[in-house]
DNA sequence: ACGATACATGCAGAAACGTGCAAGAACAGG
DNA sequence: CCTGTTCTTGCACGTTTCTGCATGTATCGT
């Protein structure tokens, strides 16, 4: 582990539990309380942390809300994209959703990785663009700016023409009673299109998605084959989600 | 090995993992270290990732994407853009090409323009997600690699339901004799098919493509309304282009 | 007040770093 | 085809940085 990895991981922590026990950390890390305190120091000194005694805390709100953006968000995101990649096997064909977190399962693939993808997303697209092995499909359609993904009839319609072994979704919200939800009527219907035509989907859920819900419904627990999701596997909501039968990817 | 593509496969690797070990990279690729110390040194200087001991992090995303962009931006190319860019009217609707010289057209385009922007290039579309009163229609279809725009069977027919007041065109050939040419066939024909969707054409050809022809053609001269260069009027081709009556919208 | 825990400091080994140098490849010019 | 130049690459060397341990001191809870 880097060093400068371990500062973020600790500026990751304070943001995400709002205090660091430098004991609990080394024990974690599998390194010396020593190096913990050192590093806690430094932050400290550049106004990252207040240190006290046994750990630290935040140093201000603004602060806190920098490192969260910069470090941790993309953390939770990045596990569950690489378990995701995972289940791409060589020469096989994948419908990807857009979004953040399926941008991250691009970066994830291997970039030697010959396989097929069939997205809505041009930035999905985009960025596929250097993975010279991989086939690429676009699927057309009025795009929507503020999720940035083809939808409308055009879009559904075109989608009826791919197959695939495997379709990866995101979403905004999961939830043990309201299901996999989402903020647009449109971008829902499209998820199921997209569903639809593949032989297994899984959701792509980073730990803040779970036990919230949106607006839309997108699909029944049934139509899923599981749920991928960085999440405690303990989270009294994951576990509710586990009594239902949803089979859980931990993405720790 | 080529240093440029252990270039490559260190952004690579930064993207994916979200670190680099300087010390790993070398045993996986057989080189020394200090040929990957030299490397993330330079990677670094150019904003493309942040250097630490041990190894290297990611820049922040926005330094990437302005070192990125600020890489691709030819003067030609720009004022060409600035041209085309003018002849879109509020309201209207316009088919764009994919490629570089089209990527320039979005960017001249004024932010708050309100207009339908039809294309089958994903590069194009994200550049106009921030275009917020750009009404946008991607066509879909199989996204070839070397060009990144959707080309074949079903991107023409997609292209078969639309219509629009003009259409942007890109080429890499501009010849007397040869005509419009391009270097692929595929591309050839999706530009004809959106060109026959639109009332008018114009060729987007900034200097270096004037006088050189490409494998194969795209368009009788019959058909295209004029021809956006930054060429010297008085060039010889460029003469003998408006003594074949093509109009040419000068660039200067 | 006292034991326990956390802390700062100094130290030594290890790892990473920068620099200079030489061998080799790529290339331009004669 | 040869030659001089430039660029790259790996190695050697001295320097800096990191890390864990030991020691003594400060702080906390009881």
């Amino acid at each position: 582990m880097l060093a400068a990895e371990r500062r973020d991981h600790l500026l990751g922590l304070l943001a995400r539990q709002g205090k660091i026990v430098a004991k609990d950390v080394a024990a974690e890390l599998g390194i010396s309380e020593d190096s913990v305190r050192r590093d806690l120091r430094d932050l400290a000194a550049e106004g990252l942390c207040q240190r006290v005694y046994g750990g630290a805390l935040p140093a201000s709100p603004a602060v806190v809300d920098y490192a969260a953006r910069k470090s941790v968000a993309p953390d939770g995101k990045r596990k569950v994209a690489a378990v995701a990649a995972a289940l791409v096997r060589p020469g096989g064909t994948l419908i990807l959703d857009g979004g953040t977190t399926a941008l991250a399962v691009v970066h994830a693939l291997p970039q030697d990785l010959a396989c097929t993808v069939i997205t809505h997303s041009p930035t999905v697209a985009v960025a596929l663009l250097d993975h010279p092995r991989a086939e690429l499909f676009l699927l057309g359609g009025r795009v929507f700016k503020h999720s940035a993904v083809a939808c409308g009839a055009a879009a559904v319609e075109a989608a009826q023409n791919v197959s695939a072994d495997l379709c990866l979704l995101g979403v905004t919200g999961v939830h043990p009673e309201a299901g996999l939800t989402t903020a647009d009527a449109e971008e829902a219907a499209m998820k199921r299109a997209l569903s639809a035509r593949a032989a297994d989907t899984y959701i792509l859920a980073s730990s803040e998605k779970i036990g919230t819900a949106s607006r839309f419904r997108v699909l029944p627990w049934e139509k899923v084959s599981g749920l991928i999701t960085d999440a405690d596997p303990r989270d009294a909501v994951v576990e509710r989600l586990t009594a239902c039968g949803v089979e859980i990817l931990a993405a720790g």
